[in-house]
DNA sequence: CTGAAAGCGCTTACAG
DNA sequence: CTGAAAGCGCTTACAG
């Protein structure tokens, strides 16, 4: 079809300008096994002349490892995932792996044509950022497969496997107690969506702090939505035209949040004085200082952990599935009605087997 | 080494239990040629019963299209990179195409290895973001083994290549120009690294613009930096302690804008009150108003003019390569030193052949 | 330390 | 519409 045929220089030909077998040029390019010098030199020398760069498909082929891993995030658009897959590339590159990059949007369709297509391109390993539990079955089949998956930021289902995740429920449960704290009685919540066990488990830690504070639960205060701005805003209007509306508001995410001061502002209203606001995630950029008091899960450490894990997994290590838990600072500003910002973090750490 | 052998299901296997040949199930995988609907539905049978998934490693050897393209940016932090990458992967999987990422983050050895990789998996093509003119080699290595490669956001060299970037000179002379408007006559510049030919044609057109009005050139007022925060505090600080401190800046970046507010306010000076800036890129994420007088890139239409002609070429068009320069708007808010936010836009979109 | 043979799991021609 | 043969470019055993 194209006028240039790719005219690609292969093994044979390598071995046969070097004068030696096949078998030679596979061990010098790949370092498995002892050559002798002078042949190891005739064969760089025509690797060198021939521009060859060997075929990593048929490696992969043959050797069953590709030397690719799959990161599938739910969102590519958040700058959470987005530092998660730096990460991740960042690690995978130093350990000489290519990462194959999916974005699910939140469909569990996409994240099924992912979970398929990386099945069939026979990568080394998965770390997936789930839907929900709509994985289960796609993950089951890679881990069926002889695949090593980790999930990252939401469970899959029950599945046994290695997940690494920041805390939920107790940071859900500081913030809530924090708005309590300045003397809030009617606290809502927008969480995410309850596909994704992450948003469950904030909600959890969110009634927690009512239940313990003795404070009545309105379920009309308690909105599912996804994670976005415009759901934030659409979501916080309603909820601010309530006929006794929250005087504070978690969220599960930051962009809820930037959504629901929009609705504010464009009803007259300021935050925190007329809504106080606590949120998950600390991803304000710009030139001022951030206001959102919030849970800041330190997407870095999570994306390092999972590749981490990974690894080993892709080493061999075939000890029983890990969950970790990875602490999360919370960040006071003014968003929650502080007015200095008095750092007065919460860190937690935890690291579980199951 | 693992306990769980890779057992998967082959053709062989599915061939055998429809009782057809291997050519029959690959006619029915692939659609590629008629089969008879009885055997096309026991074949269906057959791969729906063993959970059969094509090794696509063994398509791409055999049929040489892997249906993986690779997308390498500069920076995987900076927003506008996410955003071409979130585009191009949305176009890619629309198109049954699966992305490999990489990021350089500006070095030329991750950039060279990286393609290197996609060279040696032989993907069907590459969107590239160069860390600058070093990528000539590894383009031209691409392009001679047939992959077609389609630059972004920064030329290669003087390579003879597909291209699709933002306007650089034309909107940097604009927002240089608009600072003169506001009676500026010290205006200094935070260009990004002359690696980059974005940075050195904005740089032009800042240049151009105090030509044409016929001020004066302090080259100690043009500094060239990374795209970081950290470079715009540094060299704003140096630039703000300068015997005679410029009154405005304009910078290549936001995150190099963020910087320079970050040192401004670390010397107790305001802006726009003591400096006014302008700069490039909007990608201010947060609950407030942005404040920025920026030249905004379109990245989303950048990222998918550049999968549509990388799709072209893929479906083996061979015309000359082509040089796409889409228009900026250019979006006034604060930092200049206007009031309101009068939404005064220009529009350039240019199309050439080169 | 080295190489000939077989095989990885598909598709490309080629016959029929 | 269908299939047997050869081949894609490597690596895995196996001999020596």
């Amino acid at each position: 079809m194209t006028t240039t045929r790719p005219a690609y220089v292969t093994i044979a030909d390598v071995a046969q300008r070097a004068g030696v077998s096949q078998m030679t040029v596979s061990r010098v390019i790949n370092s498995s096994a002892a050559v002798r010098p002078e042949k190891r030199a005739r064969v760089e020398r025509a690797i060198e002349e021939l521009g060859y760069v060997p075929n990593r498909l048929a490696r992969g082929l043959s050797a069953r490892r590709l030397g690719v891993i799959a990161v599938l995030v739910p969102d590519l658009t958040n700058p959470f995932f987005t530092e998660i897959v730096h990460k991740i590339e960042d690690v995978a590159s130093e350990q000489g792996l290519t990462v194959v990059l999916g974005n699910s949007d939140e469909r569990p369709e996409r994240e099924a044509d992912f979970l398929r297509t990386v099945a069939a391109l026979r990568v080394d390993g998965a770390i997936i950022g789930a839907t929900g539990d709509g994985a289960v079955a796609s993950v089951r089949r890679l881990q069926s497969a002889g695949i090593p998956v980790v999930a990252l930021d939401r469970r899959v289902g029950k599945l046994p496997i290695d997940i690494v995740l920041g805390a939920a429920a107790e940071p859900a449960q500081l913030l809530t107690q924090h708005l309590i704290q300045h003397g809030h009685k009617r606290i809502g919540m927008i969480g995410g969506p309850a596909s994704a066990s992450t948003s469950r488990e904030r909600a959890d830690g969110y009634r927690q702090a009512l239940r313990e504070a003795g404070l009545e639960e309105d379920p009309s205060l308690y909105r599912e939505s996804r994670f976005s701005r415009s759901d934030g805003s659409q979501i916080g209007r309603e909820l601010l035209e309530h006929r006794a509306p929250p005087t504070a508001l978690v969220t599960a995410n930051s962009f809820l949040a930037f959504g629901v001061i929009d609705a504010a502002e464009s009803l007259g209203l300021s935050v925190p004085g007329d809504l106080a606001i606590a949120s998950f995630d600390d991803f304000e950029i710009g030139p001022r200082q951030p206001i959102l008091t919030c849970a800041d899960q330190p997407a870095g450490d999570i994306a390092e952990l999972a590749a981490r894990r990974l690894l080993a997994r892709l080493r061999g290590d075939d000890s029983v599935p890990r969950t970790v838990i990875v602490g999360t600072d919370i960040r006071i500003r003014t968003s929650c009605g502080c007015r200095a910002a008095e750092p007065s973090e919460y860190v937690t750490s935890t690291s579980l087997d199951s």
